[in-house]
DNA sequence: CGTCGTGGCTAATGAGTGTTAGCCGAACGG
DNA sequence: CCGTTCGGCTAACACTCATTAGCCACGACG
């Protein structure tokens, strides 16, 4: 799917570059995290064009610099297409371990963990998308390592899902395609959300964890509340 | 994501060539529809590796031809991608409106619609998952085009969700929310759904029209039945 | 002042690849 | 038989790109 392509509302936005490196809002001319920058470059184009499409000349030309000069500070397109990966789904799986252990019971647990899937897809969602579509441009065995991260990434769905059906608190559906299809609903946001727009990525985290509980059969109010903005 | 990375059971499955033009199965030599069978093996291609990154030389083997002889068959590369995305598109247009066609109160039709395009999305799934993901290495106006039937198509399902949400049949979510999530989940299926395991899409898609509904907080029995296997 | 690392630049290399040109054997209609 | 068309093939062309080589300005630092 085109990025941002059913967004009816206004159109995409740069997701600003080096907010990787600094924190508060010093305007201009940071310590120039020349990699950091790259990166950015690299994730929004590998985002909107592809990995294949996007040549390194256009990655220097979003800096200010000519292609060749990138290798002064990556060694490699692949390379950086390995960090980007890495950093997503070592994040993701950091934010899911934590909803976990917040504990609570089980429909807690899966609101909590499908509002940080999807919270995650709308707030990083250049690195979310890249992070699914170009899982085949990377080289062995970093493509296996990647995979085998994400097969961990979604068991926590399954057996979350599987745990709460035999406690009887969800519906008798496959706990395999529930969690697929949970997942899939999440990682849709990644294509069409639009941080330009008004909707807050917690708001939206909460209400698809409503229809993940929902959708297994475990009505009553959610219990993720709506986090204020950042 | 890669394709069909996600299940666990036997691996990937040949479409089988020339389903499209033969019907009764006359096992070898058929009457040579190469042009058929270019567009198969190059779908199968575009889904396992991507558009570009599958080559012409790579289609022409899978035929047992070298790359430039399939120049006598079809046009160019970028054609034989926008026969395969338009063909893709139309086909589930022509089904959602079969599905709409056949009346009923909002949540029959809303379980249609859900159930078409699950059932769609694992039975074709290449088809699917090109149609995805390989929409922007369409080159214009043909990349106009398709989005435009893609937005008619998903436009359904957020017309459907309103007109249930006011007659209160469904609870008060976002329309655009709860269709897109409806939407991406049946868009996962042509990603992980693997035809040589057990499970028959229409059993698929029954589940999930279930999910929809409940989803959208109309619970009970659903109405969409399990069909025959073709 | 010199020298050395940093980070730019241009030019070149080398591989890959869509597409075109031109050749040829086989089937077939007259 | 002969000519034509069909559908293969190899060679060649025209690009595109990631990456490397080699050059140079400049600032830090001894």
């Amino acid at each position: 799917m085109s990025l941002g392509e059913r967004s009816t509302g206004g159109r995409n936005h740069v997701p600003s570059a080096a907010e990787r490196r600094g924190g508060a809002g010093a305007p201009t001319d940071r310590p120039s995290d020349r990699h950091g920058e790259i990166l950015d470059a690299a994730l929004e184009l590998f985002a909107t064009i592809g990995y294949r499409a996007t040549t390194m000349s256009q990655i220097g030309d979003r800096i200010g610099i000519r292609g060749p000069s990138l290798y002064k500070h990556v060694h490699s397109k692949q390379e950086m297409l390995v960090e980007i990966m890495t950093g997503m789904m070592e994040e993701l799986l950091r934010r899911q371990r934590a909803a976990l252990d917040a504990g609570g019971d089980v429909r807690e647990r899966l609101e909590r963990i499908t509002a940080v899937h999807v919270q995650y897809h709308a707030e990083h969602r250049y690195e979310a998308f890249v992070g699914h579509r170009e899982i085949d441009s990377l080289e062995e065995p970093e493509r296996s390592r990647i995979l085998d991260l994400r097969r961990e990434y979604e068991s926590r769905f399954r057996e979350l899902v599987q745990e709460g059906r035999e406690q009887d608190v969800f519906g008798a559906s496959s706990d395999r395609w529930a969690s697929y299809a949970i997942l899939d609903m999440g990682i849709g946001v990644s294509a069409w959300y639009n941080p330009g727009g008004s909707v807050a990525p917690d708001e939206l985290a909460a209400t698809y964890a409503g229809f993940a509980v929902r959708m297994l059969g475990a009505g009553g109010e959610p219990f993720v509340r709506e986090r204020r903005r950042a």
